[in-house]
DNA sequence: GTCTATATGCTGATAGAC
DNA sequence: GTCTATCAGCATATAGAC
């Protein structure tokens, strides 16, 4: 019934099976089980573990920051512009963290892994997802400080900001009580989380003196 | 020359290779040969790898949030009060994770690594360290919302303050150029990034009507 | 308490039949 | 491409000598 490819069925077996247990613990014989294969297609296929491991997250991370090329691509002229496009951001990556539905969740899983144990897949994770959004949002920030401003304030509006929403790539039980509270609906509550981040970094942004000061719409 | 019993210098052993290379891929014989004791004395202690790690959760987690604890014990009655408390939080929480010399540097790596990964020591990390941490946390910020504010705004809080704060838990090579940036003395810079924090804070807090409005120093 | 020797099982990887 | 059979190596854990 399924058209898939053996090379495909690894690949999306291997993903869930290194999100869930990570690298260490998964096994060449169990991820060839879940996905119908023999235990001898991962080495014909991918060489090693290791390549198939890097090979996953190629096939993950390759799309994953498109959501915030968009922001990135904006022409932002006022502080109205400003607040939407910092809401936006807030709200995809929010989205990307605790995405439900594979392979987004995967991906969610294997960078939160890889930020605390990172491997040779770093350079990917770094490239293709981490950086793109850190750079999105530093020219954003930067666009919102006053003009004479040095890096380092950049920098502490990027780990407030990024920070806040990195806790949603947290999300698995039993820490999910954390994330989400009860009684409130999933979508429902990260848009209340983005309007609130938002709000409170509008408390200090854009500054006096910033490219967008006196700027706004009349 | 060391007077260390067998079992601490295990103790020891197994803390850091757990934290530095995770429970999967940290093999008995590896940190027995760490420690200098036999093989065959992890099973003679601790009865299994299992109950080793256990034991490192306990002994590691036992005191690692009494820093925390003068904070919740404190009288806070004014607006100044508050902002000093909450300042404190955050540079203290900011020093955990970041502590550079064991045990606290194993301690906040392998917080880390049951935060993505939570493993049977969960309710040790939580109860001894993470619990502890947010209800601190939690009251402060109950203290400085207007009286009839749902549970839904105090977590907005808590998210936000602890995930900028969490970002530090993740400062190992190579992300940690992403979060201690070239050219500022370490505590120097938690220093900094506490007061910026504690600034933004305190541009929406206390709130009018919360228990501490009005109730300033004259 | 500390050691050696060993039991048992799983790992990644490969050779070679089909 | 897919399979079985098998390799060498390392894992946890234990039995029993000292």
């Amino acid at each position: 019934m399924s058209e898939t490819s053996t090379r495909d069925r690894i690949l999306s077996a291997a993903a869930e099976l290194f999100a869930r247990r990570g690298y260490a613990a998964t096994s060449i014989r169990h991820i060839c089980e879940q996905a119908g294969a023999n235990v001898a297609s991962v080495n014909y296929y991918f060489r090693s573990k290791e390549h198939l491991y890097e090979e996953v997250f190629r096939m993950l991370f390759e799309t994953i920051a498109s959501p915030l090329e968009e922001i990135a691509r904006r022409r932002i002229e006022t502080a109205t512009q400003w607040r939407e496009a910092i809401h936006d951001w807030i709200l995809k990556v929010l989205r990307i963290f605790s995405a439900e539905d594979p392979p987004q969740r995967w991906a969610a899983k294997l960078f939160a892994r890889e930020r605390v144990a990172p491997s040779s897949v770093f350079p990917i994770v770094y490239g293709k997802f981490f950086h793109p959004l850190e750079k999105a949002l530093e020219d954003l920030i930067r666009l919102a400080l006053a003009r004479r401003r040095s890096e380092h304030e950049v920098r502490k509006w990027i780990l407030l900001i990024g920070g806040a929403c990195d806790v949603f790539a947290y999300h698995d039980a039993p820490w999910d009580e954390v994330v989400f509270p009860a009684g409130v609906e999933k979508q429902e509550w990260l848009r209340q989380v983005a309007e609130h981040l938002t709000g409170v970094v509008c408390c200090g942004l854009p500054e006096k003196g910033s490219p967008l000061d006196g700027e706004g719409p009349k």
